[in-house]
DNA sequence: TCAATAAATGCAACAACGTTGCAATAAAGT
DNA sequence: ACTTTATTGCAACGTTGTTGCATTTATTGA
C-alpha cells in the first residue's frame, strides 16, 4: 500500500487530483493523516494554526468532492472525516471498510474487512452496502 | 405481531410509554404509520394540520426518547424517522433490520432481516452493527 | 523571473436546523 | 371541578453550512 503519512504524499495527492496545493490544504491533509481515524471538523479546527469557518467548509467540500477524504456519519454525532485509505471516485465510495466506533474512548476507526458481506433481500436489489459497527477497540478492550 | 396502524394503538401506544396523549402526538403518530416507510421531518410538516416547527422538533424528541420512533442518518441526507417495530427502549436500538434506501424512487425502508450477518474484526469487540443499502425496491426493480 | 491569468481565501450576510426560557394553554390526578 | 403537572407557542438565540464579492495567493507561460 502507498505510503499515506508524509509531505510529499499530501502535495502528490493535491496533484495528482489537480487541485492546487496551498498553505491550508496541505495542513489540512497533514492533520487528517496524523490522525489515523476519522475526525470531526472541531478537531481539525483545533489543530489548525489559522483557522478560518468558511475556508475549512470549502476545504472540505473539494477533498470530498475529489475522493481524497470520506464522510462518516454515524446518526447523532457530528459528522466524521477521514482520508480515503483506497481509490475513491467521486460517485462510487463502494469502500472495502466499515465504521467502527469505540463506545468507550468515541474514536472512529475506519476498519478494512476482507470478508464483506453479502446481504439479499427478497424483493430488493441490494447494490451497496455501508456498515457501521460499535463496540470496544482494540486499545479499550483490555 | 402487534397491529400498528390504527388510532387505538397510536393511543395505548403513547400510554404505554407514559407520555400524555395529546392532539398533536396523535397527529404525527398517525401520520408516522400512515406512510409505512421512514419520512423526514418536512414530510411530516406537509402533512400536519396545525404546524408547529418547535413543538414538532420536540415532540420528535420525546418519542426518540421513549423509543416510540427512531432516527435514520444517511450521509448527505435529512434525518429521516419511523416507528419502532420491534420493542425499543432508550439505550439499546438493536435492531434487527436494515435500512434500505432505494435509488430511484428515495424511498427509504426498514427491511427485517432474519439472518442478521456476524462481523468479526481481529482486535476489535463488535457489539452491534447498523447496515444501509442502497438499491432498487420492489417497486422500481421492473 | 515576472507579469497575466486563474484559483483560493476571507469577510459579511444569509439560510436551515435545532434549542432554550418563559408565558399561555391543555391534560391528568384528586 | 379544581389543582397540579405537562405541553404548546412565541421570541430569541446558537450552530452548521452556504453564497456573493473583494482581496490575496498560486499557477502558467513568455
Amino acid at each position: 500500500m502507498q505510503q499515506r503519512c508524509n509531505k510529499v504524499f499530501m502535495v502528490n495527492l493535491l496533484k495528482s487530483k489537480n487541485i492546487s496545493e496551498t498553505p491550508f490544504r496541505k495542513e489540512v491533509l497533514e492533520i487528517f493523516s496524523k490522525y489515523n481515524n476519522a475526525i470531526p471538523l472541531s478537531i481539525v479546527e483545533k489543530e489548525l494554526k489559522k483557522y478560518n469557518r468558511i475556508t475549512l467548509y470549502r476545504t472540505i467540500k473539494v477533498f470530498l468532492e475529489k475522493g481524497i477524504i470520506h464522510k462518516i456519519t454515524i446518526s447523532g454525532e457530528d459528522s466524521n472525516y477521514a482520508i480515503c485509505q483506497e481509490e475513491c471516485n467521486t460517485d462510487a465510495h463502494r469502500h472495502q471498510h466499515i465504521h467502527f466506533k469505540c463506545k468507550k474512548c468515541k474514536t472512529i476507526y475506519c476498519v478494512e474487512i476482507n470478508e464483506f458481506p453479502a446481504i439479499t433481500l427478497p424483493n430488493y436489489k441490494v447494490e451497496q452496502l455501508e456498515i457501521q459497527a460499535t463496540g470496544l477497540c482494540e486499545n479499550c478492550n483490555v
